[in-house]
DNA sequence: CATAGGGATTCCAGTCACTGGAGGGTCAAG
DNA sequence: CTTGACCCTCCAGTGACTGGAATCCCTATG
C-alpha cells in the first residue's frame, strides 16, 4: 500500500506519516521504486497514532504506548500510568482555562464595547494581580 | 533600569524580554555601554504583556492590544472584539479537553491496571471511532 | 593593579509536531 | 508521447520562547 492509501486509511496527512517514519515511530518497507510500502501492521500503528494524538498524548507518550502495544507481555498498569498522568495534565489544563475564562468573561462583560476609549479590559491588563 | 531589574518588575525572564524587543513589542533605550535601559513605560508594557500572555492571548493579540493601549483615541469595542474572540477560542478548547477527558477517564476506569497484559486502553486506541 | 564574580551583550541552535514548498522521479491513461 | 496524479528528498518556517557559547562590562576585594 502506498502512502496515499495509508493516509486515507489512517486519516493522517502524508507529510505527517513521513514525519512519523523520520522519528522512528513506524518503519514501512520500500518498493523497488523507492515508494514506501505499508503493511497492515503499519496501518494499524498509524491508526493507533492518530487516535492517541487526537486524545492529546504527546509523541513521546505515543512512542511508549506503541512499545507497550508491541509488547505482548506488558502489564496493563504501565499503560494505565501513562494515561492517568496524561489525564491529570488535562485536568490541570482545564482548570487553568476555566480560571482564564472567568477572568476574561468578566472583563468582556464589564466593557461597554462602544466607540469611547474607556476600556476596563486594558485597565485590568495593566494591573491584574500575579498568577502564582 | 537594567534588564535584570526589568525582569524582576515584570516577572518575565530576561531572555523573553530580549525576545520581545527582537519582535518589536518594546523598544528600550540603550546606555553608553550597550545595556538596555528600561523606562517606566517599558516596564508598564512588560507587565501588560506578562498579564496578557498569562491570559492566553497570542503574541499577535498582544501586539494589537498594545497598539490599542497606546492609542488614546481607540474605541473600547476594538479591544472587546479581540477579547471576545479569544474567549470563544478558550471555550472551544475547554470543550475539546472535556471530551478528551471523559473518553480517557472512562478508559482509565475500565483498565484493571494490574500485572496482566490485558488492557482496554490499548484496545480502544486501536479502534476508537474517528473524531470528526 | 590583577582578578573574580555577577550581570550584560550577541548569535546560533533547539524545542514540539508538524507544514509548505522547491525540484525532481514514477506510473497509468489517453 | 504527453499529461497529470502520485511519490521522493531536502530545506525552511511555524509560536513563543529557551539554552548555551563566547565575549564584554562593572564593582569589589587582595
Amino acid at each position: 500500500m502506498n502512502i496515499g492509501d495509508a493516509s486515507k486509511q489512517s486519516n493522517l496527512p502524508p507529510k505527517t506519516i513521513r514525519y512519523y517514519e523520520d522519528i522512528g515511530l513506524i518503519k514501512p518497507l520500500r518498493d523497488a521504486n523507492g515508494y514506501r510500502s505499508f503493511r497492515d501492521r503499519d496501518i494499524h500503528k498509524l491508526v493507533f497514532l492518530a487516535r492517541s494524538r487526537a486524545l492529546g498524548f504527546t509523541i513521546e507518550d505515543c512512542r511508549n504506548l506503541l512499545a507497550l502495544w508491541d509488547d505482548q507481555t506488558r502489564a496493563s498498569a504501565d499503560v494505565r500510568a501513562i494515561a492517568k498522568d496524561h489525564l491529570s495534565q488535562i485536568e490541570n489544563k482545564i482548570t487553568d482555562l476555566q480560571a482564564i475564562h472567568s477572568t476574561l468573561s468578566q472583563l468582556v462583560h464589564d466593557c461597554a464595547g462602544d466607540h469611547r476609549p474607556d476600556c476596563p479590559i486594558l485597565k485590568t491588563l495593566e494591573t491584574f494581580p500575579k498568577t502564582s
